[in-house]
DNA sequence: TGTCTTCTCCAAAGATCTATGGAATAGTGG
DNA sequence: CCACTATTCCATAGATCTTTGGAGAAGACA
């Protein structure tokens, strides 16, 4: 083997985990995954994709190996290979948002119109500390359980609206979710606004609070 | 448009920049950018394609907006879009780093045998503030003026063997190059210990350097 | 204007990727 | 061992990507 063929074999391997996170539906199941480990199952019920279309894209992940596997019983568990791909595919966001044009666009048709109130991470810290907010988690029970904000109380978003007495009333709520093209805590800003609360959206998930080496529960 | 495609489109532009590195020869392109601008014809010659494949691949990478380009008369030169893409380039050598199991082999098969011993970026500060160590640039000249190591000094590694008496004799030589998958370094250090020297390979680039935020002289 | 240089566009053949229905497999519990 | 569940494997048609030769375009310069 000659200087350029290795060159081009030893390129290939960055190429082949690049290509595996090149596909709409794979970023959507790491975007998942990102949250914690899932059955192939619910991947598919929560992405709305065919069973046999997350079953073949999980497989094209694991052969780049950035998932694992778990079985239990009759269940296959998926979880990201370590927290150097959740760092790729946060960094693959930060040169999204400057690289393509039409993202903002996108996001603001995935999401509803642009008009939550974000609050940023030092803000809130602050607020937190001196305990004039209410921090609510409006991801699913187990993405919760498998890691939060601290001090975040969990209000899945399909119940927020039967469980809106668990908020005071009179202290201003910060929501957030999974990360910043998550719709649940849009939805759920919007939601708690129409009921006259005052509400914004953290900037953040779980997974860029990380990043920024702040301190999570139960990781 | 519902939900489901204002998704897919959402990811979808994600998945555009990753798929723009998903390929080697886009790969070796950026690795060449990440140093400094080039033109088309410079991509060329260095990387030993063939000029409309390399013309071709800059478009797939213009059209992702990684690159950037600037025409001087009649010819091109492409950089990088910026600082994030070259931090993404590097998150994906982190990543293929643990999740490919092959790169190691491919590495040693393009770079030669392991047998030049590493310096970590910590010991040559260490050492190049005491005066005891010199720092030796490998890369073309052209590289070297469009970013350095702070007290580097510039051989290009096809004039190392006529220029070894600018090296001082008695001091140990850290060589480095384009970062730890570039040959440069390696073959420099094997030229230089064959002629006597002591003669170690820094395990950076000049851009893991500088994503450690350490000075970079002239960047 | 004509010619030279440098680069991009076009076309096409070959390779690779994608989604999905249906069959096969592995574990579980009667 | 049989039925059942969760997942993977297989086949395939359609889509997309890749490389490269040859033609075209844009600037430089006489």
């Amino acid at each position: 083997m000659d200087r350029r063929e290795a060159k081009e074999s030893l390129f290939d391997h960055f190429a082949h985990v690049a290509r595996a996170l090149g596909n709409a539906k794979r970023l959507e199941l790491v975007d998942l995954l990102a949250q914690g480990e899932r059955s192939v199952e619910t991947l598919a019920a929560t992405s709305g994709m065919n069973l046999t279309t997350v079953s073949a894209n999980l497989q094209a992940l694991r052969r780049a190996n950035l998932v694992a596997t778990r079985r239990e019983g009759t269940r296959i568990f998926y979880r990201l290979a370590g927290p150097h791909v959740a760092n790729l595919y946060l960094q693959l966001h930060r040169v999204a948002e400057t690289a393509s044009p039409g993202l903002r666009s996108a996001a603001e048709a995935f999401l509803g119109p642009d008009d939550t109130e974000e609050i940023g991470r030092d803000e809130l810290r602050r607020r937190l500390h001196d305990g004039s907010v209410t921090l609510l988690d409006v991801r699913p029970a187990e993405e919760y359980a498998s890691g939060h904000l601290p001090g975040a109380v969990s209000i899945p978003y399909d119940q927020l609206a039967d469980r809106l007495d668990e908020l005071p009333a009179d202290t201003e709520v910060v929501a957030y979710c999974r990360g910043p093209y998550c719709v649940l805590a849009h939805d759920a800003v919007r939601v708690l606004r129409d009921r006259g609360r005052v509400v914004r959206r953290l900037a953040d998930g779980v997974l860029e609070w990380e990043a920024a080496r702040l301190p999570v529960v139960n990781p």
